[in-house]
DNA sequence: CTAAACCCTGTAATCGTTACAGGGTCAAGC
DNA sequence: GCTTGACCCTGTAACGATTACAGGGTTTAG
């Protein structure tokens, strides 16, 4: 009740694009907000503040499922919220798997990049490792890496 | 011509689906493969090797994009393959500022979790946190981070 | 002869965002 | 007045790669 909003001010300020912003609506993370005679999305102080908080458990990487258990949370204090430290840890160990496979991708890369420089395709060490490549193979003993799984 | 495997045996065979390799079919990665009477696809030796070469690129997380150039440089071989090496240096940086950010993005989240164990909802660290969260806040001092871009 | 395990095509879902198309509304400037 | 541009609305489709159907046909083993 502040002030009231149309959805292009809440974009610059909070980040967000309007249509993002009708997208979380249209799943339920933001209530339908007010709406002026002509159809236009009037939004408060509060709205504004709860695309925030999507925008940044956006930056941080969670999706947006786990944005509406952590919003749900928030609309009912009482709750315990140990909920919101499982999502976050979830969250936490999510990445660093994610950060630990990506690593492992480098390191293959690396061993792969400046192989070729000037040569022709048919001798170029990336192409050929492409062919041949064992996934996990230099991890322990590349033997019969093909085989499993 | 050696062999002529179905779809279903080269799907065991790469450890690709065959969804999968329709897709890529139909994606213009690989040819028309030879149809029998009843209109399967039939598979020869080179096809299961280039399917194996796709899998192995998106298993570096090469998108299929990038995977269609090296396959058309491979059926070139006496092109010059030095756009090979830009491919797979392009992919490694890429990789390499994934991995920084999603860093950045745990290093963010390590501080919030555990932080509410058994308390209520209205005073949780990590909804707080979400709430008033400025981007990129403990890289620089945190004054005037929201006010910025 | 029937049931399971294949194969075919085409379409829609996933996730979050962006980009339209096709239309309405409102302000400022002439 | 009347036009121009910046907004806003709804609904649909695209992105990338994969998966999951529906609805149908074929082969193979029991």
């Amino acid at each position: 009740m502040t002030h009231a909003y149309r959805i292009g001010e809440v974009a610059t300020r909070t980040g967000c694009s309007p249509e993002s912003i009708r997208h979380y609506e249209k799943l339920g993370l933001l209530p339908p907000p007010s709406r002026g005679e002509q159809g236009y999305r009037y939004y408060d102080q509060a709205a504004v503040e709860r695309i925030s908080f999507i925008r940044h458990g956006r930056h941080l990487g969670l999706d947006l499922h786990s944005i509406q258990e952590l919003l749900t949370l928030s609309d009912h204090p009482d709750t315990d919220c140990s909920a919101a430290d499982d999502i976050a840890s979830r969250h936490l160990a999510h990445l660093e798997a994610r950060i630990a496979k990506l690593q492992a991708l480098a390191d293959e890369l690396r061993h792969v990049v400046h192989q070729c420089r000037g040569g022709k395709a048919a001798d170029c060490q990336i192409i050929q490792t492409l062919y041949e490549h064992h996934p996990t193979c230099h991890e322990h003993g590349c033997r019969d890496a093909a085989a499993k799984r």
